[in-house]
DNA sequence: GTCTATAGCCTGATAGAC
DNA sequence: GTCTATCAGGCTATAGAC
């Protein structure tokens, strides 16, 4: 019973990897980009990764594996619904604001991925957490479709942070809206008055 | 007084590479494939663009120019808040269910763009529409910050359209769930309870 | 206004030495 | 496991004929 030992040359790889693909997507970085940055020759990652697809997609378990997997409280939790739901949102918001690559990188699939490799994406990442987010809402709203639901509240938690580099240009844009425990609060607010949570 | 000729070449490119630009992503889709596209040569479209970013942001003029103006309900309208809010949230969701393009090009340009593309375009294109939604949310919530509240508004209907791709994969994803009167009435909901406009 | 041809560079990927 | 060298092709952009 002995785990994967950890090739340190290849998470160096996928650690370098992943910023430039979260801030310049698939096809604005090539594989000397990211030799570049890991100080190291194209020719080099090849022995790591079949192809530049391959290695996209370890970046891509690479940074959602585990970190999304309890976002939302387990059913058995017990702790009043205001207060499931503030841990929620606040683990949330940390989450996205902890890791600007993960939400990127989900925004970036969304836009970009083809059915093949978002069926294989939700099957090993997604599912589970947004199931698990769905369950919640059903228990904090029983009467509003629990797909929808998780779908507005990811949405809502998410452009919050899509916004902030275009924030400084908007009307009333300023530095508290990038702050974590405003979002937090906000959407905590709204989402209490939303669903009829009780304080 | 009279209004530039409309060069309906220069037309044509535009409307072939908005879908390209769409889909594809600013380094995803070549002149090559924009010119194959058009049915013409590379050559051709830099007679009508200086250069493939003078290109791309004549797209997204021609995309979003005029379209978002008269998203918000002007202040002046007197109608009951709530059916403010309903026409508002159906107008929003119709024109991103009628132009896809559209809200694919925000999101990218929100991934992508440096500080000073995102300058011009909100300069150009998003500061009045985002203030309309702003003064009308304020005069939904008078009490809660406008600038959050329009995030909240735009990111709560976006994520229902940037998660149509992927939702068949997720647990009970249905097809209702991309039709727009459900978004529409889902969304309505959820924000005349969260803003407590009455009925 | 559109074409063909091409310059000059970048791309993913491979071969073979060490 | 990493290197240099290289292939075959794609990229933006330009030159110059028509």
């Amino acid at each position: 019973m002995q785990t994967k030992k950890t090739s340190s040359a290849r998470t160096a790889i996928l650690e370098q990897a992943t910023p430039l693909f979260a801030t310049k997507g698939y096809s604005g970085v090539s594989m000397r980009d990211i030799s570049k940055k890991v100080g190291t020759s194209a020719a080099a990652l090849y022995h790591h990764f079949p192809d530049k697809q391959s290695l996209y997609m370890a970046v891509m378990e690479f940074v959602f594996a585990d970190k999304v997997k309890n976002i939302a409280p387990p059913p058995e939790d017990n702790s009043p619904a205001s207060r499931q739901l503030e841990h929620f949102v606040g683990n949330f918001v940390n989450l996205l604001a902890s890791d600007p690559c993960l939400r990127a990188l989900l925004q970036r699939e969304l836009l970009d991925g083809d059915e093949a490799r978002l069926k294989l994406l939700a099957k090993r990442l997604f599912i589970g957490p947004f199931e698990a987010i769905a369950t919640f809402a059903k228990s904090l709203s029983s009467n509003s479709d629990p797909h929808m639901l998780a779908v507005s509240m990811i949405g809502l938690l998410l452009f919050h942070f899509e916004t902030i580099p275009i924030r400084e240009f908007l009307p009333s844009g300023e530095d508290k809206h990038n702050n974590t425990e405003v979002i937090t609060s906000h959407v905590t607010q709204l989402l209490t008055t939303a669903l009829g949570v009780s304080e």
